[in-house]
Order: C-alpha cells, then sequence, then structure tokens
DNA sequence: GATCACTGCTACGTACTACGTAGTATCGTA
DNA sequence: TACGATACTACGTAGTACGTAGCAGTGATC
C-alpha cells in the first residue's frame, strides 16, 4: 500500500503500535502521537484502530481499565518477544543493506 | 497483509528488492534467493514480480540488457537515495525500539 | 457563551497489494 | 527421459493501509 510519500514504506503500524507499547501502556491517540514523534509517520484513525484490534485478537496487546474516553493498551509478554525478533531482524538487515550501499557507519 | 508465521510484518517487498539490488544487478530470481538468504523471507513470485515493476516504474530501479530468460535489473540513483533514507530511518527505530524493550546492545 | 483547537474514538469505502497456486519453458544431470 | 532447479507469466482472493467524515468531550480565548 502506497505509503507516505514514496512507494517503499518500512514499517507496517502494527510493528510500530507494538514499539510504541513498548514504552509503557499508551491509548489509540498517545500511540499515534508518540509515533508520529518518533518517525515521522501519521497513522490515521482508521489504520490506527484497526491495527489495534488485530493485534489484541492476536494477544500481542492487551486492553487496560478503561476510563470511558480513553481505550490504553500495554504490550503482552508475547508481544514483546515478537517485538524484539522483528527489530533485530530489522536491525541487521539496515546494517546489511548500508553496507551494501557503501556507507561508512554501517 | 499476513506476513510469513505472525501478522507483524517489518519489511515490504518493495524494500527487500531495493535493499538486494544496493548489492549489484541482479535478475528476478536471483533476488528471491539473495532476499531468502538474507532475511529468511521467501517472496512467491506472484509478490516478486508485482513489487518490481512498481519500482521500475516509480524510477527505483532500472532494467538491464535482457537476455531473454533473465530481465536484470539495477538500483538507480534515486532508488539508492530512498533505500539510504529508509534504511537510516528503520536502524533508528530499531535501536530506539530495543532500548524500549530494555535491551542491552540496542 | 460562542467559536475554535485539541483530544479521542467510530464508521465506512476504496484501492492497493501481498500471497498462493498453477502454468510455461529452458537447462543440467543422473 | 525424468527430475530438479532456474526463470518468469497469469490470475484470483482477501487483507489492509489510508483518507474522510462524523461525533463527543475538554479546554482556552475573545
Amino acid at each position: 500500500m502506497p505509503r507516505q510519500r514514496d512507494r517503499v514504506g518500512w514499517a507496517e503500524p502494527a510493528l510500530l503500535i507494538l514499539a510504541s507499547l513498548a514504552d509503557g501502556p499508551k491509548h489509540g491517540y498517545a500511540i499515534t502521537k508518540d509515533v508520529e514523534e518518533q518517525t515521522s509517520i501519521k497513522l490515521g484513525p482508521g489504520t490506527l484502530y484497526a491495527a489495534i484490534a488485530r493485534l489484541e485478537e492476536s494477544g500481542l496487546i492487551a486492553p487496560l481499565d478503561e476510563d470511558e474516553r480513553r481505550r490504553p493498551y500495554r504490550i503482552t509478554a508475547e508481544g514483546q518477544t515478537v517485538l524484539d525478533d522483528k527489530l533485530r531482524a530489522m536491525a541487521r538487515f539496515a546494517r546489511t543493506g548500508l553496507t551494501r550501499l557503501g556507507v561508512a557507519n554501517a
């Protein structure tokens, strides 16, 4: 799916959300803001809440007590494991790619 | 899109292809093999050639002389720029995420 | 005290695209 | 000559990213 400006996306919403929750529990809107700060990627509400629902269904995140205006979520142990795996793979991939590009600091 | 085993994908085919071509020109099948070696991600032909077509259309990769059995491609200067940006963003994101997870080597 | 901006989420439609499977053809090799 | 690897085309399905619109509560400002 055409991501942001060019067609080459590097992270899917689910991963962005997981990484955001790795910092501590947050509700949807706070996740959007955090992701935007960290990555400059703006998740629209449609994208965000759909992805959250799928993550919850997969058991990678879990809902907390909801103050009827906010729906906070936390990352589960399984979510942490998955996230850890993915981030390591990403880091490895990025390092290799930068090396291939001939970038010094890789 | 459900990626591989779990639902949390970390790299889109377009990026995998770009990174593979950063190493030098390759034809489709060789890209599949390279990506699989580097990332354990298997790109089916449908996914692969569709993504290649889009990358070519975007000017991020360009075709080379085709030996009628193989269609080799190279990464363009614009492709290198885009790839460099994405990989740096990925590396930053992965580092931040691992830190948040409390991982030592981040 | 009406308007405006921000917070926070729901609902919905569209189009993209990841993925799998089947099929075609060439080549090497045992 | 039959099998496996190489190399790509064609096609259908369903998942999902993304945008827009809408609704509601909370301030701040004038």
